[in-house]
DNA sequence: ACTTACAGTAAGCTATGACTTACGAACAAG
DNA sequence: CTTGTTCGTAAGTCATAGCTTACTGTAAGT
């Protein structure tokens, strides 16, 4: 259910860059703005956004709020893919046993 | 750069179940447009932007055009999330050991 | 207490993208 | 060669998503 939503996070170009922004450590609302060409309430709608997404967590650490990457929505993600990738495969060898039937 | 093409190709809903109405065997486009909800040009203009990102493959036969799923944007958009999987956790481990020094 | 810094929410604008209908091209069939 | 499928493209409409400015709230600093 959550793949959905991280693949229409992680669609938009700036929410990616956001995101990509946190893979080192976390961060606050305001150093992210600060590293992306929009305003920083923009980026705390990305944040919601990705936050819903189960790809990123908040942690409260006085007057600012820290963000970072969080790994259930990679995960969701990851697997979704997975999934699609073994049945492709199976799908080639199943096409691979029709040819070799045909002969 | 195909990951991110991936990325929005599979963001769309309709565009994503056509792309797992292919998970099984090659279809046509006509075939396509049955089991969706949208007009058989939108299921085209679909299979354009699939293409492009390197999601789908094209084979023509006869009139038709047999369309199945290819491998190449699926790995581009695997090792984006890996790549991504390994920071998150070398991130993770950097987190442990600085709590280490900290005791 | 008041002021400043930090961040989320509301409202409104705009561009983009997903859809439709209409048309044109290519191959198949009769 | 004419008719019928199958599909892609063009043009135009409409909704949504991303942005901005303005504001509200909350915690810290003085």
């Amino acid at each position: 259910m959550t793949y959905e939503q991280a693949l229409t996070a992680l669609a938009d170009p700036t929410r990616r860059h956001i995101f990509e922004a946190l893979r080192d450590h976390p961060k606050t609302v305001g150093e992210l703005a600060l590293t992306q060409p929009v305003s920083r309430p923009a980026v705390s709608q990305h944040l919601k956004v990705l936050q819903s997404a189960q790809l990123v967590s908040v942690k409260p650490k006085g007057n600012k709020r820290l963000y970072a990457v969080k790994r259930e929505g990679l995960e969701e993600l990851r697997s979704y893919l997975d999934s699609f990738w073994s049945d492709v495969l199976s799908a080639y060898s199943a096409e691979i046993a029709k040819r070799v039937d045909n002969n």
